[in-house]
DNA sequence: AAACCTTGCAACCGCAGGCGC
DNA sequence: AGCGCCTGCGGTTGCAAGGTT
């Protein structure tokens, strides 16, 4: 059996300063002519989607490369509401920031979440889809969405209504939507006494190391920042 | 200390639509 | 009309650095 593995070829800066070179020279974006300029002057082998996309994604000085604040992200989300993976629609309304950025956010944001969530968790509370029909129950939204800063413990003490599992599973059979499937499903092999065994040692930790940040009043302490959900998140006790 | 894991993001791919010939 | 080329789009996957075990 032979497998084909991708090789991504990073750019070099030398590659960089070339093309940013050819792209002012030439004013327009004539890729092709670009492409086999760098071949020609420079031995540089690029086609003239990689330049294109180089140009589009990285090199183009209008983008930031700058971490998206608190209100790109709010504007991200609530365009995200209106129109789906648009993301090149959304880019627009963003100045400054490319189609591939905004996707990459919401991509990375999501299995990061997942991750959180599923962490310690038995395999039919799991949430193993990213699934994009997903964020339209509020309450998966809310996790499945929420910023870096959410600690691990936080999400551990969430539980997920029977209507949002409900709704999970009726997502789930239906594979028409699933948009991607998430790499760590492969990875994933669920291991009930290693899953119980995660879940205690990680509340002797808390226990023993942040008991402070969670007082008594568990219900109250335990909110997502502000500015990441839509909507104000309801936690529902654990037992 | 080294192997393994996680994370953020850059780059690749297939597809579809526009356009010229 | 229809073919081929080019580009933009969105889903997916690889890379590298930092973190964890």
């Amino acid at each position: 059996m032979v497998y084909l593995l991708k090789k991504i070829k990073l750019w070099t800066k030398e590659e960089d300063l070339m093309l940013r070179d050819l792209t002012e020279g030439f004013g327009g974006r004539n890729w092709k002519k670009i492409s086999s300029s760098l071949k020609i002057f420079y031995n540089i082998t690029r086609t003239p989607k990689q330049c294109s996309e180089r140009w589009k994604n990285y090199l183009n000085g209008s983008l930031k490369r700058s971490e998206f604040s608190h209100m790109e992200i709010e504007k991200m989300l609530s365009l995200h509401m209106e129109y789906g993976n648009k993301w090149s629609k959304i880019a627009n309304f963003l100045p400054g920031r490319s189609s591939n950025q905004i996707k990459n956010y919401f991509h990375s944001t999501i299995r990061r979440n997942l991750r959180k969530f599923n962490f310690g968790r038995s395999a039919s509370e799991k949430l193993n889809y990213s699934s994009f029909k997903l964020l339209e129950n509020k309450e998966i939204r809310n996790i499945l969405l929420a910023g870096k800063d959410v600690k691990k413990h936080f999400f551990m003490k969430i539980k997920l209504s029977d209507e949002a599992y409900e709704y999970y599973r009726k997502i789930s059979q239906n594979s028409d939507y699933f948009i991607c499937k998430s790499r760590d499903d492969y990875i994933d092999n669920y291991d009930i006494n290693l899953a119980k065994k995660e879940r205690e040692n990680y509340e002797l930790y808390i226990q023993n190391n942040i008991k402070e940040e969670l007082n008594e009043n568990l219900y109250e302490e335990l909110k997502f920042p502000e500015f990441i959900p839509q909507t104000e998140f309801e936690f529902f006790k654990s037992n």
